[in-house]
This record gives C-alpha cells, sequence and structure tokens, in this order.
DNA sequence: GCCCTTTCTTTTGTGTACAAATTTGGCCGC
DNA sequence: GCGGCCAAATTTGTACACAAAAGAAAGGGC
C-alpha cells in the first residue's frame, strides 16, 4: 500500500532513477523529481532548484516547475517564500497521516461496499491469491516488493470501487509518503505479508457481503496494523481511538 | 480590459470575480479561475483553454498553466487527454465530500485538542462571539457572507492547530467545493446562523478541556448537521453511520 | 570590530516563439 | 449518400529570453 515505485529504492543514488523510458519532457520532470523524494535520494530539507532539476531530468524549466507545482499540492514538496524545499516527514506526521489513512480508507471500504461489483470482488479474490502465491523466502527484497505492488493494487481497487474521485484524490495524497522515512521506523507490517493477507480475505468478505460497517471497520484496523511505531518501540500517539 | 471581460462573464452573477487588487499574475490566474468555479461562473463540464483563460484574468499562458495544475491537483478541474474541464459534482460527490470531512475534520479536532495554546483557544471564543453579534436581518446576503467567512476562519485556526501541514492540506481540497452546486441542494445551514455557533461553543468547550473523544465527536457532528440534502428532502445514503 | 548599506549574483516569475499533436472540416472516391 | 483520408486550424507542450526579486558578499561608516 505505501507505494508502487519501491523500485526507485532498490538502486542506490544518482541517476539510477531509470527514467529511460519516460519520453515526454513533463512525465519526466514529475516522475523524476517524485521518485528522488519518495526514494530519499533528495532529503527532506532539500532546496528544490528549477535549473538543478532541469538538468536532472534532462528537460527545460517549464515542465519542472509544473512539477513542482503538483508536489506542492501534493504534499511532497513545501513552499517557503518564492522557492520549494522536499517535504519533511517527522514521526508525528507519519503518524498523523496513517491514522488519516485508517478514517480515509475505512469510509472509502464502507462506499465500496455499496457499489462494488461482481467483477470488481472477483479482481480482489485474485490479488488476494497472487499475494498468497508469492514465490522466494521471507524477507526477500524482491519478495517484499511485489507484495507492495499487489497490495497498492488491492488497495487501488477498493477505492476505485467508490466511484468518487475526491476520494481517490485524497486518498492518494495520503499515500504518498516518502519510503526511506518510514523504514527509519519500525514497519511492523513490513515482514507479515500473511497476516497482511489475512485481513485481506476478511475485508474482501465484509464487501462480498455489502456490509459498509463491517467494511469500514476491518479496514480500519487493517491501515492501523500497519501504522509505524517508534525504533524504541513506544507509541507516541495518545490520539488514535 | 480585464476587468471588462469578467464583468460580462461575471454578469448576472452574485458576486464580481474583482481581480483588481491582485497584481502578481500568478495570483491573478489562480484566484480568477477558481473562483470562476466556485461561483459557478464556468460551469462543470466547460472546457478550460488556456488562451481563453489567459485573456479572462489579464496575464499570460504561462500563470494560468501553472493555475490549471493546481486545481487539477484540488479536484476542481479534471484531465481528459491534453485539456482540462470543470470538474463535476453530482450530488452523490457532494455527500460523499461531507462525509469525508467529518472524519477529516473530526480527526483534526482530536488532534487540536492535545495541541492547541491557549492563545488559539482565546482566537476561537473571539470569532464565536463575533459570529453572535453579527449585524442585520436573517437571511440577508451579506449577513451569511460574513457568516461563511468567520465560520471559515473558525475551522481553518482548528485545522493550524494540529500543526499537521498533510491535514491541513487534506481538508483544504476536502472543503472546496462549488458553493453554487451546494445552493442547488437544500444547504439546510445556511439559514441556522445560531445553531452552528451553538455547535462552535461546544466544540471550544472540548477543545478547552483538551479532550479529544469529545472533540472528534461532537466536530463530526457539526460538519454532518450541515451536510446539504437533495431538495425532495430524502437522504440518499444509507452510508453515513 | 561590528553593523548597516549597497551592489552583484543567483533564483524565480512572466511572456512569447515555435513545435507537436489533436481536432475539424472538406474533399474525393466508392 | 456515406466513409475514409488528407489538410488546415486550433490547442497544448516545450524551451528560452528577459524581468524582477530575493539573497549574498563586499565595502564603508560609526
Amino acid at each position: 500500500m505505501l507505494e508502487d515505485d519501491l523500485s526507485g529504492l532498490a538502486d542506490g543514488m544518482g541517476e539510477s532513477l531509470s527514467l529511460d523510458g519516460i519520453e515526454r519532457p513533463a512525465d519526466r520532470a514529475y516522475t523524476g523529481i517524485r521518485r528522488a523524494i519518495l526514494s530519499g535520494v533528495l532529503k527532506g530539507g532539500a532546496h528544490l532548484g528549477e535549473e538543478v532539476l532541469a538538468r536532472m531530468t534532462g528537460t527545460s524549466r517549464t515542465p519542472v516547475r509544473e512539477a513542482l507545482r503538483r508536489l506542492v499540492s501534493e504534499g511532497l514538496a513545501r513552499e517557503d517564500g518564492r522557492s520549494r524545499f522536499v517535504a519533511e516527514f517527522p514521526f508525528e506526521e507519519v503518524a498523523v497521516i496513517f491514522d488519516i489513512r485508517a478514517r480515509l480508507e475505512g469510509y472509502a471500504a464502507r462506499l465500496a461496499a455499496d457499489r462494488i461489483t461482481q467483477a470488481e470482488l472477483d479482481e480482489l479474490a485474485r490479488l488476494i491469491d497472487e499475494i498468497d502465491n508469492l514465490a522466494g523466502p521471507d524477507g526477500t527484497s524482491t519478495r517484499i516488493q511485489e507484495f507492495a505492488r499487489l497490495n497498492t493494487a488491492f488497495h487501488a481497487q477498493i477505492l476505485s470501487a467508490t466511484r468518487s474521485p475526491q476520494m481517490q484524490s485524497l486518498s492518494a495524497q495520503a499515500t504518498a509518503i516518502p519510503l526511506e522515512l518510514i523504514k527509519q521506523f519500525v514497519w511492523s507490517q513490513a515482514v507479515n505479508i500473511e497476516r497482511s493477507n489475512r485481513q485481506h480475505r476478511d475485508i474482501l468478505d465484509a464487501l462480498t457481503a455489502h456490509n459498509g460497517n463491517w467494511a469500514e471497520n476491518i479496514m480500519s484496523a487493517h491501515i492501523l496494523s500497519t501504522k509505524p511505531t517508534r525504533p524504541d518501540g513506544q507509541r507516541t500517539d495518545s490520539t488514535q481511538g
């Protein structure tokens, strides 16, 4: 669920953001800068100079500027006066974002329970099976990456079933958090693919039963079970109900 | 020249777009287009041509393009292939957005209950008093507009007290819905300033007590009490819990 | 020596020219 | 008369040139 491009994490630094296949400058600029932020190549607080980014992505300032506007809107960059900087996500903020996601995607599941079609339910079941059949030993990078991809697809499918553009847009924004950041904390769910997929089955059951209340609550619980904790293991907020 | 164009567009509408005071082209473009959408001057589905908008706002295409990117991110415009159109908000979507706001701002109130300062509590109290002392007879346009301004300030103050940029960004997006659209439905709260402000007092009490649970629930209820209903008065969704 | 001021450098904002692509309209053939 | 194809016009994408503003550095006054 965290992000589809874990690929950016695998290959280390520098120009290896693999923008080769992307032809249109606008896409190159947006995708390139976004990956650089999500993967940690551009660290929190780093200055986002237009000229530098244009050279980095192999485009000119115009596409870069538009990409930056978008990233600011999406919360990955922050404006300070005239210039922009990579947004910072202190632990408190990450915790808040997970609590928001619990409520947002919980409500999405409630809506989906009313509106989802049989074909979409089938697709969800297929994704769950695919996760169950993931090859490779536990804890390997490729296994986790494959899980991340399928997990993202699972959640996206439910969002799509809400038929609400605003819901999809808001959730997308809440879900786009720098992965490097989260890795600093303990991501309890990262190694527990089986438990996560068991919860996916519960969610599918609730949706199949078209039981909105059930769907909302099980989805909320699912998100909260992936909420990162501080390295020392203590829960920070007393605000989570 | 520009004012002529705008008045032409805005003619028949309650409020003029009055971009006179805005000097910087980027602001003119963004504010102008946004107001045109929110006020209904640009109707849902209308094509957002860059050249036309540049002339309308008295700027060039560059600021217009950046404004459009932002508006797409914020959900007020929609991309279809290469060009952009004014987003449409059918009743179902408006209902969903209010339910989202209930959860989002409810959680914001919970966070604020922990983090709010005395100065911020004082400011909230001041806003409540100001609403109470609103001059003018019920139902007049200026009275409702003044209430809308103060009401927005009240909610913004609470959002600000969360100290969470993502929360503020997400709420801002969820709150920016075409006002004209809502007017098509019965906006039950529009005429009930007194009840709304009584709820504001309850919210302030919960925040003053630093009681997060109370704050979240009273805020949710407050938002839901303003949720528009269909002209025939029937509630549409069975999804609201 | 320190601070204020002024100038220079760097960075961002804006307008515009040109390129590419999509749509429109018309024409011809069938 | 209808459909497909080609050309023209409109619209968007990209790059760059110039302007303005913010920031940095250096110089002079106190």
